[in-house]
DNA sequence: ATGGTAGGTAGCCTA
């Protein structure tokens, strides 16, 4: 059973509706993980999204911030979503198919803009977010998994556009690069997107303060997939919609995309 | 070095 999955931090699904059924329309992956939904469960606008195909949703939300939604073609079951470092946000949901693989879809936290938990609490919470990620990946080890997701971190040097420049700025710091990778090693996970594009700047996300995003490309790649090594070999066709960026009143992100054969 | 834009929701918080 192939599929195609695509992973989007939408910031407001109820805003931006009509963006999300053009993706759906365009493109129609089988599986459309969303997050930044800001929106409660109920209010999320899925007639539309079940119009086009898309009949099956598991998600967690919360009023105006946060918020993760799995929209699919395929029949999935809900496999539940973790409170990490206890913040009490809807920022995790998992997702099983017929077929046995999970889908985990996370939104880990910004983590503000002082990359420094003495003074920016915000920070310590998203390295807490990501330890106890990690802690449990150790304790009960992913198999037959695919994870994506916003985890607000640039790993390589060639997610961001310039990497000197990003060392102390939040999404590019060290101490968070290692901590991702503390997370991606508990798991085995495989950067599925980097497994296919293992060369040359990647980027999915780009500031709406720049004044012209497209021309200056300042971007990050904080949008990742990942899957477990018992299928990382079944990915392939890996890409950004770079283009979604630049559609009419866009998210600050573009869908990242990746095909399993399974 | 600074400030720049965007969304949700009620005068700021978050990204």
């Amino acid at each position: 059973m192939p599929f195609t999955l695509a992973t989007w931090n939408i910031n407001s699904v109820r805003l931006r509706e009509g963006l999300v059924a053009k993706l759906m329309a365009e493109e129609a992956p089988d599986i459309l993980c969303l997050q930044e939904c800001k929106s409660p469960v109920e209010k999320i606008p899925v007639e539309q999204f079940r119009a086009l195909g898309y009949s099956h949703m598991v998600a967690r939300g919360q009023k105006g911030y946060n918020g993760v939604a799995i929209l699919s073609k395929l029949p999935i079951t809900d496999a539940g979503g973790q409170d990490y470092a206890s913040l009490g946000h809807a920022r995790h949901v998992a997702a099983r198919l017929e077929n046995g693989v999970t889908i985990h879809n996370f939104y880990v936290p910004a983590g503000g803009d002082i990359p420094d938990r003495s003074e920016n609490e915000k920070f310590g919470q998203k390295l807490d977010f990501l330890t106890e990620m990690r802690d449990a990946f150790r304790a009960d080890a992913p198999a037959k998994s695919i994870l994506v997701g916003d985890l607000n971190i640039a790993p390589r040097e060639d997610d961001v556009w310039d990497h000197k420049a990003l060392l102390k700025i939040v999404s590019h710091t060290p101490i968070e690069v290692a901590h991702l990778a503390d997370t991606q090693d508990a798991g085995k996970w495989v950067d599925v997107t980097r497994a296919d594009i293992p060369a040359g700047r990647l980027y999915s996300w780009w500031s709406y303060r720049a004044a012209d995003w497209n021309a200056a490309d300042k971007g990050r790649r904080l949008d990742h997939v990942w899957a477990t090594p018992d299928i990382a070999a079944a990915a392939h066709g890996s890409r950004i919609l770079r283009a979604a960026r630049g559609w009419e009143q866009p998210s600050d992100h573009a869908p990242v995309f990746a095909s399993f054969d399974l």
